[in-house]
DNA sequence: CGGAGTGTTAGTCG
DNA sequence: CCGACTAACACTCC
C-alpha cells in the first residue's frame, strides 16, 4: 500500500485538487500525530506537493511544509462538495468523513476539508519550515529515489552488501520508495529468490531486477496503487493494484509460469512470498 | 474467542 | 556502523 506507487498517487491527486486552496483552520483530535504549531499555517495557501520516497510534503506559501509520513495505514482525503464521488463516498475503508479514525482535520476555503485518518496512529504530519523539512531525520537518511536511479547506481548499491536481496529493496536508506508488495513482486518476475544475498546477484540479475522494479511500479501506478489494507488515494477512492499482484499475497496458488506451489515465509520479519522452482 | 498477522519506521541492543 | 529485533496501535482473520 504505502510504497513509492501508493504515495505518488496520493501526491498526483493532491496536486491536482488541494494546490491553490488557503488553510482556514486545523482541528487535532489526536495530538501526537501533528507535531510542530497548527498556528504556523493557518492562513496559508497550498503552493506545492512533493515526494520523498514514501513521505510527502505539502508547501505552503508562508515558507511552511506540511511533511507527512502515512505508515501503514494513514489516509489523506481531500473533499470537495463539488466533486460529487467524494462526498457520496460510500468506500468501506473510508465511510463518512470525518470519522472515528480522522484525527487531524483541515478546514480550507471554498467549503473544502482536507482529512488525515490513520486507524493505527503510526503516521505523522509535521510542521516545519520549508528549509528543514530535509533536517527531519527521514527525509535526512533517505536514499536516493529508485525512479532516479541508474542501472550502474543500482548496481552498485545491490553488490555492496551481502544482507538478502529483499530486506535490502526494501531498506530506505539504501534506496527509498520499495515496499514489501511491490518487492515481493519485482523478484518473482525476475526470478530471483528474496533470500539470496544481494552480492552475489550477476550483472544479468541486476539488470533484470532493475526492469522488474520499474515494472511492478509502472503497474501499480496504472492500477492506482494497492488497497489491499487500508489505503485510499487523496479522493477517498481504493486502488487495484492488490488484485494485479504477481505473487504477493497468493500464498498456496499456482505460479503461472510452472505451475509450482507458491511458498510464504518470513524473511527479515516480514512476509515473503516465492516460487521455490522458478525464483532461484 | 484468542492469538497471529498486517503494506513502515524508529529505537534499542549486541 | 551493521544487523536483528521489537514497539508504536487497532483492526481483521482463522
Amino acid at each position: 500500500m504505502p510504497e513509492f506507487p501508493e504515495v505518488e498517487t496520493i501526491r498526483r491527486g493532491l496536486d491536482k485538487y488541494l494546490v491553490g486552496h488557503k488553510i482556514e483552520d486545523v482541528e487535532v483530535r489526536v495530538q501526537k500525530l501533528l507535531q510542530g504549531d497548527p498556528k504556523n499555517i493557518i492562513g496559508a495557501k497550498v503552493r506545492d506537493i512533493r515526494r520523498f520516497g514514501k513521505g510527502l510534503v505539502i508547501d505552503l506559501s508562508n515558507g511552511y511544509s506540511l511533511a507527512i509520513h502515512i505508515k501503514l495505514t494513514g489516509q489523506v482525503i481531500y473533499k470537495d462538495k463539488t466533486i460529487s464521488k467524494v462526498t457520496n463516498v460510500s468506500n468501506a475503508r473510508v465511510g463518512t468523513l470525518p470519522n472515528k479514525f480522522t484525527h487531524v482535520s483541515f478546514t480550507l476555503d471554498k467549503g473544502s476539508m482536507l482529512y488525515y485518518n490513520d486507524p493505527r496512529r503510526f503516521g505523522w504530519i509535521k510542521i516545519v519550515k520549508t528549509s528543514e523539512v530535509h533536517d527531519l531525520p527521514f527525509f535526512k537518511s533517505l536514499g536516493p529515489e529508485f525512479n532516479a536511479l541508474k542501472i550502474e547506481q543500482f548496481s552498485k548499491i545491490i553488490s555492496s552488501s551481502k544482507l538478502a536481496i529483499k530486506p535490502l529493496l526494501m531498506d530506505q536508506k539504501r534506496i527509498s520508495g520499495i515496499g514489501n508488495i511491490y518487492a515481493n513482486d519485482a523478484l518473482y518476475d525476475s526470478k530471483i529468490d528474496p533470500k539470496r544475498p544481494a552480492n552475489s546477484l550477476t550483472h544479468i540479475e541486476q539488470k533484470e531486477l532493475f526492469d522488474s522494479i520499474k515494472k511492478v511500479f509502472a503497474a501499480g501506478l496504472k492500477y492506482g496503487g494497492s488497497s489491499e489494507l487500508n489505503y485510499v488515494n487523496a479522493l477517498g477512492e481504493d486502488g487495484q493494484y492488490q488484485n494485479h499482484t504477481l505473487i504477493y499475497g497468493k500464498n498456496g496458488q499456482k505460479c503461472k509460469r510452472d505451475g509450482s506451489t507458491i511458498q510464504k515465509n518470513y524473511l527479515g520479519g516480514r512476509g515473503t512470498y516465492f516460487c521455490p522452482a522458478c525464483q532461484r
